[in-house]
DNA sequence: GGAAATTTTGTTATGATATAACATTTCTTT
DNA sequence: AAAGAAATGTTATATCATAACAAAATTTCC
């Protein structure tokens, strides 16, 4: 018979619930101060959750921002395809993934011998709402 | 008359001529040990001469790893449409230019309405050589 | 089951990156 | 030269990330 699972808490699910919640990326800090209360004490804490999480991939990392995102999809891979679309007056980061594209990005690269293992595509700029008159 | 130009030393020349110098993108604070022995003291020396030389489209900040690196084209001003590649192995980064294809990743984010102002497209994996059996 | 090995988690400390705030100097304008 | 504007210097501090090791939990193997 297998032990039930243990009682402890799952942090990574707990980081991906604020991930959630909120509607802009989070830095590893931020996630630490709304996860004290939940019984986080230490930057490890977070960023040990958000490798699992990224690898899992329901988080990604934003590297302009140096933060952190759940994945708009469920249970999605698409680690290696995503692109940003991060907004300077809101905030707000629209995720898209755009797998013709970042495969096209990669060739990029690839075609002059580089193999590619993680891609990165960012852009900043005004969303829509606030690009409006 | 105008005066004659100040003897004072020019930072952002001295700090792009460490990053020429170098075959690998650098940190600030990598920068700033370098340029000690010329005059350099803090941090904020260092940045502020990036910034004018990111704007002069002369340095392109690589967002994944916090650092800077000289454009490989002289005077280039391509700073909306830089392609990088870094080897994880060696270090290297090498350096695309390709506006069709920046101009592609745009297009797919300006369909949705968003207004790029700049974008980053980074890949991580092994250069030529460091893939070679 | 229980000892040994492995993995995970907690905690402290520190390293690395970046900017705020304000004093000082330099430059421009008159 | 005086007044105002802009750039630079300097100190302090904010922000992001990981090393190192201790403690606890889990797995492995007998």
């Amino acid at each position: 018979m297998t032990k039930p699972s243990s009682a402890r808490v799952d942090r990574p699910a707990q980081v991906l619930a604020q991930l959630k919640k909120s509607d802009r990326p989070l830095s590893a800090y931020a996630l630490l101060d709304r996860l004290r209360s939940e019984g986080f004490n230490a930057p490890l804490q977070i960023y040990r959750a958000l490798e699992k999480l990224q690898q899992a991939g329901s988080v990604h990392r934003v590297e302009s921002l140096n933060a952190f995102i759940a994945c708009h999809r469920e249970g999605c891979r698409h680690t290696q395809n995503a692109i940003f679309a991060i907004c300077e007056s809101c905030g707000a980061v629209q995720e898209f993934a755009d797998a013709n594209l970042a495969g096209r990005v990669k060739d990029c690269a690839e075609a002059g011998g580089f193999r590619v293992q993680q891609s990165t595509i960012e852009m900043k700029g005004l969303c829509k709402d606030c690009s409006a008159p």
